[in-house]
DNA sequence: ATAAAACCTCAAGTAATATTGAGGTCAATA
DNA sequence: TATTGACCTCAATATTACTTGAGGTTTTAT
C-alpha cells in the first residue's frame, strides 16, 4: 500500500521526497546531478540520499531558470557554493544581484520590442517608410555577410525628425 | 569568381540574395520552407527563387521570435497571409496586437520576478516564510501547470535559532 | 568551354532540457 | 515472506531550431 509519508521533517531525502517536496521530476533530479547542479550521497542499496538544503538548492535553480538562464550557467553560477549547508544571505545576495541585471537587460530589450509593435499597431505599416520596423531587408543589403541575427536597432530608428 | 551584385533590386530573389538581405542562413530559409514558414517556386533549374515580400516575411518571423514566439506558433499565425503579396495594414495590425499581449504578459511575469528578486536582495531570504520567490504564481498560474507549486514548508530554515 | 560559385536533396548532427523505457535491485508492508 | 512501490543505470527518444555534410546539378564569369 501507499506508504504514509512521515510528517515529521526527515534529516535526509529519497530522491522521490525531493521530487515531490521541489515539484521537479525524479528524472530531472537525476539529470541536475549529472550536471553538477546538486549532489546526493548513497545509502546501503545505492540510492540517492538528499541534505534537505538541497530543496534550497533546487528552488534557486528554478528561480533562476525562469529569468532565462541556461542551466549551464546557473550550474557554474552555483559550483562556488557548498551543498551540504544552506546559502548564506551573502552567497544569496550575490546570485540574486547578478541574475537582477540580467533579467534587468532581458526585460528591457524585450520592452523596447513591445514599444515597437505598439507604434506600429498605432501607425499600421510594416509597409510604410515611416515605420520602425520597416525594411531590415534595404538596410541588410548594404553589409556584406556580416552578422546572421538582426539586433534590435536594425528595427529602430522611425527617422521622426 | 565573385559574382558582383546588380545594386538594381530585382523582382525576385534566389535564395542566397534573400539570405543576404534578411540576415538568416540559407539553411534556415530552406528549413522555414519545410515548415511552411515561407514559401517560393522553381526556375527551370529546379533553384529557389522568391517575391521580394519575402524579406518582409522573414522579418515578421524574426520579430515574433524576439518575443519568445515559437515557430509554430508564428507559422500558424502567418497560415492565413498571402506569400506573394505584402501584409495588408490590417494583417500586421492583428499580427502585432496578439504578439503584443503575449509579449506584456511575458514582460510582466518576468517584471514580477525581477521585483521578487529585489525584495530578496534586501532581505537576504529565500529560506523565511515572508519570501516571495517562495511561490512562483506568475509563471506557474499561466502554465496551469498541475501540483508544481513548492509548499511552503519545504523552505523553512533548518535550524537558524 | 571550363571552372568556380551557388544551388539542390536528404540524412545526420548539435545543443539544451529534459522524459521514457528496459531490465534489474531495494525497501516497506500485508 | 511475498509483493509492491520506489529506486537504480544506461540508452533512447522528444522538442525546438537549426547547421553540417555528402554527393550531385545549375548558373555565372572568364
Amino acid at each position: 500500500m501507499k506508504k504514509t509519508p512521515d510528517r515529521r521533517i526527515p534529516l535526509e531525502l529519497t530522491v522521490g521526497e525531493v521530487a515531490e517536496r521541489s515539484g521537479v521530476a525524479v528524472s530531472t533530479l537525476h539529470f541536475y546531478e549529472t550536471k553538477g547542479l546538486i549532489k546526493s550521497w548513497r545509502n546501503r542499496g545505492n540510492q540517492r540520499r538528499y541534505p534537505r538544503v538541497v530543496l534550497r538548492r533546487v528552488a534557486v535553480i528554478k528561480v533562476a531558470q525562469r529569468t532565462g538562464i541556461p542551466l549551464a550557467d546557473i550550474a557554474e553560477a552555483l559550483s562556488v557554493l557548498p551543498h551540504d549547508r544552506p546559502l548564506t544571505a551573502k552567497d544569496w545576495q550575490r546570485l540574486s544581484e547578478t541574475w537582477k541585471r540580467q533579467l534587468d537587460a532581458r526585460i528591457e530589450s524585450l520592452t523596447a520590442l513591445r514599444n515597437h509593435l505598439t507604434d506600429c499597431i498605432g501607425c499600421g505599416c510594416l509597409s510604410m517608410h515611416e515605420c520602425p520596423l520597416r525594411n531590415p531587408d534595404d538596410v541588410l543589403s548594404e553589409q556584406g555577410a556580416g552578422p546572421r541575427l538582426l539586433p534590435l536597432e536594425d528595427f529602430t530608428e522611425p527617422s521622426a525628425g
